[in-house]
RNA sequence: GCGGCAUUAGCUCAGUCGGUAGAGCACUGGAUUGUGAUUCCAGUUGUCACCGGUUCGAUCCCGGUAUGUCGCCCCA
């Protein structure tokens, strides 16, 4: 075994049993985007270096610390595995020129790439589904979007996921702020830890967000964003906050809740649970109005998310959420080479009318395939021998029913019979149901 | 990147106070020779994560590495 190559770590392969809820999982995400008008956007996994630096932000510890970049040998060129989506979805929309004409609401999920220590909930290769709103400049896009959380953790089956807002408010009021902050730290340096002495000129904002204990005293006294605020940034919260209300949608408003990358301008937004340890939160964005002009587009308001598809498909397990397990719905047995040949027309004749197959492969004696067809979860088992295939018959069992209804059948019946059989099932079912 | 804990059959785990290992599930075969899921019988399961050290002898003790996990950091 460790002769064997093993996946990178913190790069996990996805099983079946697993990989069946990731399914029912972007399933649910396909039709609970439509469902609010978004459309799909696919961008490369590589992106030149520079683009994450820009639009992230030089400081940030994805970018000094977190991100695989490397040098393509053939060209020289500076690449980077992707670690988040908006960067590259906002160079995209510049390059291609989407929201020239309209706004856009568009998303994507895929894999990101963070090179940090792997827990529970928290890997080098994990996947998000990001939600971006290109254009829009008003608080109701902001309200959309974090209700639009709200509908999916429903349609999710989960509870418990308890919404935090704040707002960061304009980059002019930031800079005030932050000059002023800057001299408060200064005049508290023998109070601050390592860290928060490194960012202390660079990203002063971020040691507000510190959980170090140590701190909490000093950061509770430091001068608060809300107070620089303008009446234009108080009212765009206001207006959020609002919506909210008038939705019902509880929340909290975390004054120290910081995004960690630094294109964020005022509403910002966390989706976070208690299930999940250290890693509490499943859903996180806000609004940058500065990145498209930052990354040389005209500049644009916009506004987006990003979920981290394995914290909230952990959620779903732990919550005892299931994927339908519909096994397929025919397994053919068969032995002998002219059953055999026939097994294979057989097959493809149910395939033609839409019924799912599984062809036994492999051979073994009527009970070893008798065992596969069942652990197959097939409503019907159809068998072919030599019986069968000299008469152009197949015997068909229901697998699923009491008693023995096995009957012979023509082989050109073969599908009306599956599907009627089926039909009164499903009505069956429908009645018991009702 | 830092600290703690863990790593035994495909899976979930037990065990050896240092003398190279077991259960359940799963799997394979059989119980009137063409028929499953129940029951009964039989059988295979493994360099006890890897490398090195101590020892007559290590799966067990010690060190390192790898991976996982919990916390910190950070973040989705």
């Amino acid at each position: 075994m460790s002769n064997n190559i093993q996946a990178v770590r913190g790069m996990p392969d996805i099983l079946p049993d697993e990989a069946e809820f990731w399914e029912l999982f972007e399933d649910t995400v396909r039709s609970w985007l439509k469902s609010y008008g978004y459309r799909p956007i696919r961008m490369p996994i590589v992106e030149p270096t520079p683009l994450f630096k820009r639009a992230i932000g030089e400081v940030t510890d994805i970018v000094e610390k977190e991100m695989y970049s490397f040098v393509d040998s053939l060209n020289g060129e500076p690449l980077t595995l992707r670690p988040e989506g908006t960067a590259g979805c906002v160079r995209a929309v510049i390059q291609h020129n989407l929201i020239a004409q309209t706004p856009q609401r568009l998303y994507y999920m895929g894999q990101m790439f963070r090179h940090e220590r792997p827990q529970k909930g928290r890997y080098r290769q994990f996947h998000q589904v990001g939600v971006e709103a290109l254009g829009f400049a008003g608080p109701d896009i902001d309200a959309e979007m974090i209700l639009m959380g709200a509908r999916l953790w429903d349609d999710l089956g989960l509870d418990g996921i308890k919404l935090q807002l704040n707002t960061l408010g304009q980059p002019e009021e930031r800079a005030r702020h932050r000059a002023d902050l800057i001299v408060y730290f200064e005049q508290h340096q023998d109070l601050l830890d390592e860290d928060a002495k490194r960012r202390l000129h660079s990203n002063p904002l971020r040691i507000l967000d510190s959980k170090n204990p140590a701190m909490q005293e000093v950061i509770v006294g430091a001068p608060k964003l809300i107070d620089y605020l303008g009446e234009a940034s108080l009212e765009h919260f206001n207006a959020v906050q609002q919506i909210l209300k008038d939705a019902g949608l509880p929340f909290e408003i975390n004054p120290r809740l910081v995004r960690g990358l630094d294109y964020y301008n005022l509403t910002v937004f966390e989706w976070v649970t208690d299930r999940l340890g250290a890693q509490g939160t499943v859903c996180a964005g806000g609004r940058y109005d500065g990145l498209v002009g930052q990354l040389g587009g005209k500049a644009a308001p916009a506004c987006g998310f990003a979920m981290g598809v394995e914290r909230l498909i952990a959620l779903v397990r732990d919550a005892g959420g299931e994927p339908c397990k519909r096994g397929t719905d025919v397994y053919v047995v068969h032995a002998g080479e002219a059953a055999s040949r026939m097994a294979f027309r057989a097959a493809e004749g149910l395939r033609d009318q839409g019924i799912d197959v599984v062809l036994h492969c492999g051979g073994g004696s009527f009970k070893s395939q008798m065992k596969k067809a069942d652990a197959s979860g097939a409503a019907f088992a159809v068998i072919i021998g030599d019986d069968e295939a000299a008469a152009n018959e197949v015997s068909l069992k229901p697998m699923r029913e009491e008693g023995d209804g096995q009957k012979r059948v023509p082989l050109e019946a073969l599908a009306d019979t599956i599907m009627n059989s089926m039909l009164d099932w499903n009505e069956e079912n429908e009645e018991e149901e009702a």
